[in-house]
DNA sequence: CGCATCATTGAAGCCCTTCAAGACTTGTGG
DNA sequence: CCACAAGTCTTGAAGGGCTTCAATGATGCG
């Protein structure tokens, strides 16, 4: 089955599927092979870990609902949030070649994950060709978003840092899409990933409310004011390699020089 | 040939051997294949671009010798220095899978650069199987090195920061051989990269040299207390993926569970 | 209800930035 | 060989953004 039951019961498309078209994979016979080897469906409820700091799962870990992290906890306690995950999402690409001790991945709000063991999936890769370089590209993704955070984090005052954050879940969210103006995170879980105390934190969600940004509810993050975030954030999702990207850049593909 | 003219005259290892090598390749036949691609040496001076911001070439862009960096340039003129490259290796991993129009390459001292058509690497990596790994790790490696970075440039002081970048070059540079204490770098870069303002780097700069971690040469960048250079900056080369890691890590996916 | 987690607000202080001016080094042309 | 310019480094002073500490309020869950 191609569908996933959606919290009204209807049949929505499956995130992972949602997930390999924004990577350039239109063979649907090549997504659907993926999805039959997902096996092991597990909720793992909100601040769980999905992987252990230390561990090295036989399988591709995948998100399929909810919003978790990857992170590493420093030693004064601190953690710093290197990437989100969204449904859709593989959550551990970089494990199985290349393991790193220190990064753990946990769940921000209740989560659904399910597995792919590498054993199988190597075989599939070698029968469906596009689907390797559709990991590659995932993997690629990830380093771009990575340096996009880095420039944010270490160049922006806290607002835009914050903006940026939020710009960037909004989005990814969007490109599956999950159109909630409500960001299900913490501000705490804003802070490690911002890298910023969560007393100052309070203050700029503070002011992204009083500018009617933000909801001023003072429970949750909720964006009400879309427009004036990506400004505030200067926000150019060319990064994320969205669908409209990616036709665009097959375009430059094609004229590359030699 | 393996070797290549060193500064003595005598044949050297080839840098891009030895990356293969620290990659986990030991097949002599398959980094030798690839090396066999290698074409147009060029040689750029410093401050030159080597891959400008926007351009798709169709081939891919190896160090050979000199430091270069993969870098974007701020709206207010500024730059972040997003990685650094040592010879051997691929300067742009990243170009040819996901583009990304804002990163520019450019030699950080005088630089020789070699390429390698994707054309002729797709060949070769269909008639080498382990090739394709390799160059997995090697940009597996580049988003490690880019976690790193964000950790350290995000939530340290900043000594701490100039100290990590000056412990990652000299333990890269160590990992090829080059065991030099001087890092070619101006205080430029250095900011550039641990993304703060020059005058600041020349304070901390001046701080290390009293300290005995930096010789007191007005001119330049030179390591004299290696030892305190790591301690201060708690720098874990396991990131690195350095060979002996590797080795490390290689017990452990054997016992991988499921 | 009591407890744990999260959010808020104030106050003090430090780290780093910007601005500004000068010293030193290097390379180039007269 | 000197003069000059451009790039790099150095040092001082003022200011601001963020951190830490501390205490209180709000929310939700057993």
């Amino acid at each position: 089955m191609t569908g996933l039951a959606g919290p009204s019961g209807v049949d929505v498309v499956h995130p992972v599927i949602w997930k390999l078209r924004s990577l350039g994979l239109e063979s649907e016979a090549e997504s659907q092979a993926l999805l039959e080897l997902l096996k092991r469906r597990v909720s793992v409820s909100r601040g769980k870990e999905i992987i252990g700091a230390g561990t090295y799962p036989a399988h591709l870990t995948v998100l399929l609902d909810g919003i978790a992290c990857s992170h590493e906890r420093l030693e004064d306690g601190g953690r710093q949030i290197h990437a989100f995950h969204c449904p859709g999402d593989f959550c551990d690409l970089h494990r199985d070649i290349l393991p790193n001790d220190a990064i753990a991945v946990a769940a921000l709000t209740d989560c659904l994950v399910g597995t792919i063991r590498y054993r199988d999936l190597d075989r599939t890769l070698e029968q469906h060709p596009k689907l390797g370089p559709a990991l590659w590209r995932a993997a690629m993704l990830e380093g771009s978003i990575s340096r996009e955070r880095l420039l944010k984090v270490s160049r922006q005052p806290a607002l835009q840092r914050v903006a940026h954050v939020l710009c960037e879940l909004l989005t990814r969210r969007e490109a599956i899409g999950i159109n909630d103006p409500v960001i299900p995170l913490s501000q705490i879980d804003l802070g490690d990933a911002a890298a910023l105390s969560v007393v100052h934190i309070t203050r700029i969600v503070h002011g992204l409310r009083t500018l009617g940004v933000l909801s001023p509810d003072s429970r949750g993050i909720e964006v009400t004011d879309r427009e004036q975030l990506l400004q505030l954030a200067n926000f150019d999702a060319h990064y994320l390699n969205m669908p409209e990207a990616l036709s665009h850049w097959r375009a430059d593909v094609d004229g590359r020089f030699d």
